[in-house]
DNA sequence: TCGACTGAAAGTGTATACACTTTTGGCTTT
DNA sequence: AAAGCCAAAAGTGTATACACTTTCAGTCGA
């Protein structure tokens, strides 16, 4: 099963809603999905069914399916199960560091730079994500990588949509503060600059501005 | 959408999954599903769909589904990120503690010392995985509850296989143990006897035992 | 006797059909 | 002109149909 047409639909809604280009409160009718994808609309329901379970988007009986807009009682909560588990990753990967690590990070961390100064907000955004996933997964534990990425892929919804420029390329910044700390084997720092990064990035969203819904085939197209 | 049909297969053949009447490797037919449900194909199936989502079955192109049989690896690995997640949620537990919530979690362990004395084993390992979901639930914080419970069923198909009674008299009396440190409000004990007690939980596992397999009717009637 | 072939049975993957619910647009009524 | 109402259109929820793949039993050949 799981056959790779259903994949590639979660994957290009997923894609879509994360990068806002369907915004909060959109209908996402079935058949409309399904002529796009050249479908039947039984693919497209799996595909849905998998996006709700994500939380990207809901589902209401006999109305269909919605992209997700997250309250900011549930952004508030998101952030913090990735402050209590993103802290103490950080003190493990500082435990078991290696220099091709810091590489890695560093390298990471120069892509994110030039996303922000060249305004590439998509990009940018999925690379300020990105860092922290990457991280899990240089530890090598995939089910962590696996639950931070579900995680920031949830409140990407929140943060593309408020994060401006200035704000990005703090993010960037202190991305690099982290891995210095890191790379001097300072845990104690490293999981203090973490933290407040976390609490930074929450703390610079507002949640008081009003969406427009969008047009599906124009979003995907 | 999210009829409730789907959620109770969902239900069934998780608790099915976690109780152990459906052994890793099983192999679960639709059309066998269906019928034992009273329903079709397709509402099987997407109960399939967001059980393997939940990585306690896996499915295999054009072969079908089967209970999952998480590997060593696997099981490290999610015992690494509920320490990460859990021995920070400890500490934030006990920052912002009641006596209310003391009395509930203490409710709880009643609850988990009697399961272990009757020997009921399936009660048992719902209650000993439940008691830190519950502390989750305490905080008010749902996405971390549910994170957390994907966490704990996932592992109960590799805990309740090999945990022995002696483990699980352990588990409450260690239970007891942090609780009793959070009504002193030493947050620094909590974290570490959650820890100890999620290390002594992992290590308390063997993965060296073959399992059959199972009839479908059979495991659900 | 054992292994390789073969065809039927069983099972999965996708599309379609159809009943039922929600939405919509216009018509009536006040 | 605005509110309420009704029928048609659109959309969702579930079942069924059908093509294609895997599985398995039985047969044939070495």
């Amino acid at each position: 099963m799981e056959t790779s047409s259903t994949h590639a639909i979660v994957s290009a809604l997923t894609k879509a809603i994360v990068e806002h280009r369907l915004l909060p409160g959109s209908k996402l009718a079935e058949q409309k999905l399904a002529t796009h994808f050249g479908v039947s609309r039984t693919l497209v329901r799996q595909a849905l069914f998998q996006l709700s379970q994500n939380r990207l988007i809901r589902m209401e009986p006999a109305r269909g399916a919605f992209v997700a807009a997250p309250s900011a009682d549930e952004a508030k909560q998101v952030f913090a199960v990735r402050r209590m588990l993103e802290v103490q990753m950080t003190r493990e990967f500082v435990r078991d560091i290696t220099s091709a690590k810091i590489r890695a990070l560093k390298a990471h961390i120069k892509q994110e730079k030039e996303a922000v100064t060249q305004e590439d907000v998509h990009g940018r955004t999925e690379l300020l994500g990105d860092f922290h996933v990457r991280i899990a997964e240089l530890m090598g534990n995939h089910v962590l990588a696996q639950s931070l990425g579900e995680l920031i892929s949830r409140c990407a919804l929140i943060t593309l949509m408020y994060q401006s420029q200035n704000a990005a390329q703090h993010s960037a910044d202190e991305h690099e503060a982290i891995v210095d700390a890191m790379a001097k084997k300072d845990e104690n720092l490293a999981a203090r600059l973490m933290e407040e990064h976390l609490i930074f990035v929450e703390s610079s969203l507002s949640f008081d501005k009003k969406v427009p819904t969008h047009d599906i085939s124009m979003a995907l197209s």
